[in-house]
DNA sequence: TATTGACTTGGACATTGTCCATTGTAGGAT
DNA sequence: ATCCTACAATGGACAATGTCCAAGTCAATA
């Protein structure tokens, strides 16, 4: 995304090659990969990016609100683009396949106050999960 | 829980003293141990218990639906012997305090079907997030 | 109390992620 | 156009979490 590198040029970020090739890798709809997924996709356009270099981009991003950290498996972690839009997720339990999906309504206000503990509660994550089309044949 | 070491033996669990104490260390509400947490609870009691033995026993409860596998946050995977009544999770963000929420209605139902992707969406986990009494000062 | 197949053990190995000393360079200054 | 330098990239060691296996142990049955 060519927004997304203005973003970062306006924060002050110096745009080197290797970030411009991880904002490329992270641009398009319903993208979730992992750490060792963008390196493996960016390594195809300047083969010697290095590992340390994609987890600390990322971790950057994140920090600053421009890329969501998305824990799905307890496995590695997954990194989504689509940070401006409040949305949840919908994962296929066989493949893996994670879509973006709107619920409708208010999830946060579903939980009743005698069930807050005394919390101050601001935000909430739904996973739904599920078989894909292709996956339940 | 002498009830889950019940159920077990029902199963023809051999009943070792290693899977007691990771019962017992398992039994009480708004339990949400990481497989480390177990085995060093376990260790005060048994101090010969392996690492290995934690994690095969813990894995055969998830696998027989005994115990509920949590990941809250993409560092070790928390087990919860809370499986036998759906609930969701709210979380301190600060100090990690796990506690088990019912939130009203079925989060499932919140899904419209032009929002499905066409799958068979069977399940939805909620993890609500925010400040516990404690940690609001 | 002997038998035996299920269970436990320790340690090697795998995956994911962090840290740091060194080297390289983007972008402003001249 | 070239120089400077603070910021960024690199490779590799290390840490945290989890898996696997060959060998030894023992719970339950008879
Ligand atoms: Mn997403
Ligand atoms: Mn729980
Ligand atoms: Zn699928
Ligand atoms: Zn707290």
């Amino acid at each position: 995304m060519t927004d997304l590198l203005e973003r970062l040029r306006e924060r002050g970020w110096r745009l080197t090659a290797q970030r411009r090739i991880i904002a490329e890798v992270l641009s398009g709809d319903h993208v979730h990969y992992t750490a060792d997924e963008v390196h493996a996709h960016a390594v195809e356009r300047l083969p010697e990016i290095s590992r340390a270099t994609v987890y600390n981009t990322l971790g950057e991003l994140v920090s600053i609100g421009e890329v969501l950290e998305v824990s799905t498996d307890g496995r590695a972690k997954r990194y989504d683009p689509n940070a401006h839009r409040p949305h949840q997720h919908l994962i296929c339990s066989r493949c893996g396949t994670i879509r973006d999906v709107q619920p409708r309504g208010n999830p946060l206000a579903d939980l009743p106050d005698d069930e807050r503990f005394g919390f101050a509660v601001s935000q909430v994550e739904v996973t739904y999960r599920g078989l894909c089309p292709s996956c339940r044949g």
